[in-house]
DNA sequence: CTGAAAGCGCTAACAT
DNA sequence: ATGTTAGCGCTTTCAG
């Protein structure tokens, strides 16, 4: 691999001549501007980028840490985020938390070593260790979910798309709606608890926790709390399900049962997907913006990079949009 | 932050000391060791990756470049990669291509540049610049698709799969199957497409192009394509779409225009998805051992890196597994 | 077993 | 406008 020096040789000037050429800083010559870059491409030189980092104290690369890369909710954000990112000169390195805070915490190590210009993260709750970053003065923004450390954040209203989304099985007949969400310890989870309690108090019913789960997020939890709920003596007629992810575990769960939506019971889930019209039957969901979280967490992210002095965290709370289709419809 | 010189101090050490000591490298007395240890700890000392990297001229980092981030297939092949990848220290970095070639060729850029101890992808097919890691030693293995350049891969039997899938289609009595495929220089699309030709002519019949789209593997396209089919003068009667990504897009192309698949039409997909038996009607796939691709593809990379010596490039082929489900089921 | 010293490849102050 | 020099933070010879 040729080096600095290689081309600076080559081209008769200064390895310094070489790094302001090829990084069109300062004021260099035209003629040997070019001569430079000639040389440089005659050897096929890249600069390497470990010791330009080591040199600026800084780079040009995000991480960008998600809770579930099989969550379509988490790919629209990391379209947004790249987008923007890209527009600005940055990279984005996508990591996989796979709501396992062991492989969270990995990453944001591995972030913090090699030096990431900032992170944005949907962080796993039991006490993400966001303080860290901090005290290495990396940027963070949150989405998604937020975190004791004062950072930025991007959230959604949740409690008021939740409770929007209960109100709806509600006008549509339902009578007794259960709600799965995610775990205790994310506040969002805990949110759209609140907006599905909210619903069912303005309806004038007793909040049952025999009619709540709690789960990990994913499908197979929900599957199980699914049937866990349709095993209980008073069997709710209609769900609300806290993301995509489950909203297919819960799917599966009522055709394992026979149970179909729209018909024998209400279903309605957070976020939208690629798939949830194409379902049987097409699913009523509340649609998050995603590739706005994203967008604007990146836009957040680089304004704060840019600024050197420290500024009060910012948080940006955006609206959801329920979806009628059909899953949450009541016959007759 | 503090650095390594600060530990030493600390522990009246020097900084020689404190990296083999942090590292577990060399000899040192653990009663030192255990000193070096409490000084980190108090100091909240983290090693300088960047500066690491740069003296040891390596990384425990790998870039896993995908082609599609909402597609099924590639996220499941992630995290055959990243399990691996964790249990043999390594870190792996996704990078999201979105079929695009810029995008891959910045990716790639940033892999060289970032020093990556190794690159798996699944490679945009005009060209992509492997070479360029060749030439950097810095070993490659392609999953999905092959390239020119000489490397390690992970296949599937992509011919005989979709062989298999169109046959089933005759078989399940449909008599005119239409073909969705990628991109010309795709070489998996191509294979695909060979071999639904191989069926139809096993069938005795004439293939038509009329009844072949070439699209970019996505949803728009393959809903486009779809109507396109159905628009022609003497349209299909089934459809086999060469992956998952392009069956939401023909499905829903197939429910605009008011035909259901497994009865109206027949239809068959390359890929499982978590959603393809919960669409309406349930979707017959052409499973594809997607984490075992991941997950081997990473175990040739570890060796690729360990072995100094070159060494012929190594191939594996996996095979796919036909799901009937009832999209491709023909009434009567 | 430990320390001193060199140096990975680059960029940024400082000279000229 | 260009070259010289120093040094980013770490690991790894090489001495002792």
């Amino acid at each position: 691999m040729a080096k600095i020096i290689d081309v600076a040789n080559r081209a008769g000037v200064s390895a310094a001549t070489v790094s302001r050429a090829l990084n069109n800083v300062g004021t260099v010559d035209p003629a040997l501007a070019e001569r430079v870059r000639a040389a440089a491409a005659e050897l096929g030189y890249r600069p390497n980028g470990v010791a330009r980092n080591l040199r600026r104290q800084r780079t040009d690369v995000w991480a960008l840490i998600i809770s579930d890369i099989e969550n379509p909710f988490f790919t629209a954000v990391a379209r947004g985020v790249e987008d923007i990112a890209r527009e600005r000169g940055f990279s984005v390195l996508l990591c996989n938390a796979d709501e396992d805070k062991h492989k969270e915490d990995r990453y944001l190590q591995v972030a913090e070593q090699e030096q990431v210009a900032g992170v944005i993260i949907s962080p796993n709750m039991r006490g993400s260790d966001i303080s860290r970053m901090v005290q290495a003065s990396i940027p963070v923004v949150t989405i998604d979910r937020t975190v004791r450390t004062p950072v930025d954040s991007v959230m959604v209203h949740s409690r008021a798309g939740a409770r929007e989304a209960t109100e709806h099985l509600f006008a549509s007949g339902w009578r007794r709606p259960a709600c799965i969400t995610g775990p205790e310890y994310a506040d969002t989870a805990e949110q759209r608890l609140q907006g599905y309690l909210d619903a069912v108090k303005d309806a004038r019913r007793r909040p049952a926790t025999s009619l709540i789960r709690h789960t990990n997020f994913q499908v197979e939890a929900a599957h199980a709390a699914t049937l866990s709920l349709l095993g209980e003596r008073r069997p709710p007629d209609a769900f609300f399900v806290a993301n995509a992810t489950m909203a297919l575990g819960a799917l599966q769960a009522l055709t394992d049962r026979g149970l179909k939506p729209g018909r024998d019971v209400g279903l309605v889930a957070f976020d939208d997907a690629p798939w949830a019209r194409l379902v049987d039957p097409p699913l009523t969901v509340v649609a998050q913006p995603a590739y706005d979280i994203g967008a604007t967490a990146a836009r957040l992210l680089t304004e704060r990079i840019q600024r050197s002095a420290p500024q009060r965290p910012r948080h940006v709370t955006l609206s959801t949009e329920l979806i009628v289709r059909q899953s949450s419809l009541r016959p007759g």
